[in-house]
DNA sequence: ATGGTAGCCTTGCTA
């Protein structure tokens, strides 16, 4: 069962490369994030006209989360339980063939010092109380998306410049590691130890071509996930194109009949 | 040198 995450900056500019790409690589389960799209504009019938189901929310301009699937989903949960009276369109929740999956798109936080940073660290406390839940299972649960968090030194190509930035402010790194000390596990960092590898490039000053990257985007899994991950890794082909996201796919495949 | 680009509800906001 192959599990993939892409925040796409806008589904109706990207759908070429979106359908191209799920067509290509054939995910059982798609999250994706910034689709700035309502619910009721989503381009659906494209999806559909390749075998994937779609449940999604959105607002315009900005936010917006789906999951993307050849499955129907299950157990669907709209918003993350917990912030009932958040209104950005962040966090979408169903069951696949018995692996649970969330699309996630973590606030960015930025700048620091205004209540956006609050925001994003009340989310995140929300989220390690989800994920908290979630792990009392007992199964397989992909907790996928754009996390606006890089989690170490290591996953940002000029530390010293992001040091006063909020994707690596040491409150959001304690609360991505809170998830790790419940017993998520980073689906990357089992196949790759590598430094500097990212899933997003500014488009902002030819970062792109001087691979000047963060890693921000991840696939944390349910011990049952873990048991069961055979391969992670980030697909740089989509950012290469013309009119790309400034992010990329990460994608996972876990030992599990979809 | 606090720049640069992209997408949207555009003459500003978010990232």
């Amino acid at each position: 069962m192959k599990i993939a995450s892409w925040n796409v900056n806008s589904v109706k500019v990207r759908l070429p490369h979106l359908l191209s790409w799920v067509e290509e690589v054939q995910p059982d389960v798609l999250c994706l994030q910034e689709t700035k799209c309502p619910a009721a504009d989503f381009p659906r019938l494209e999806l559909e006209a390749l075998g994937y189901r779609v449940e999604t929310i959105g607002q315009r301009a900005y936010n917006g989360v789906a999951l993307v699937s050849k499955r129907p989903a299950e157990e669907l949960v709209c918003g993350l339980p917990g912030m009932p009276e958040d209104e950005q369109a962040r966090y979408i929740e169903a069951s696949f063939g018995g692996v649970l999956v969330a699309s996630i798109y973590l606030p960015n936080g930025n700048p620091v010092g205004t209540d956006k940073f609050p925001y994003k660290l009340a989310w995140m406390e929300q989220l390690v109380h989800r994920a908290r839940d979630l792990l009392r299972r007992e199964i397989p649960v992909v907790l996928a998306g754009d996390y606006n968090i890089c989690p170490a030194d290591e996953d940002v190509y000029d530390p010293a410049a992001f040091r006063d930035d909020a994707l690596c402010q040491l409150a959001s790194r304690s609360r991505f590691r809170a998830l790790l000390y419940l017993g998520l596990t980073d689906a990357y960092r089992v196949f790759h130890r590598e430094p500097h590898r990212y899933t997003f490039w500014d488009y902002k000053g030819g970062h792109w071509n001087r691979d000047e990257g963060l890693r921000i985007d991840h696939l944390l899994l349910s011990p049952h996930a873990a048991d069961r991950v055979a391969a992670c890794d980030i697909d740089k082909k989509p950012r290469a194109k013309d009119r790309a996201s400034d992010h990329t796919p990460i994608w996972c495949e876990l030992a599990v009949q979809p």
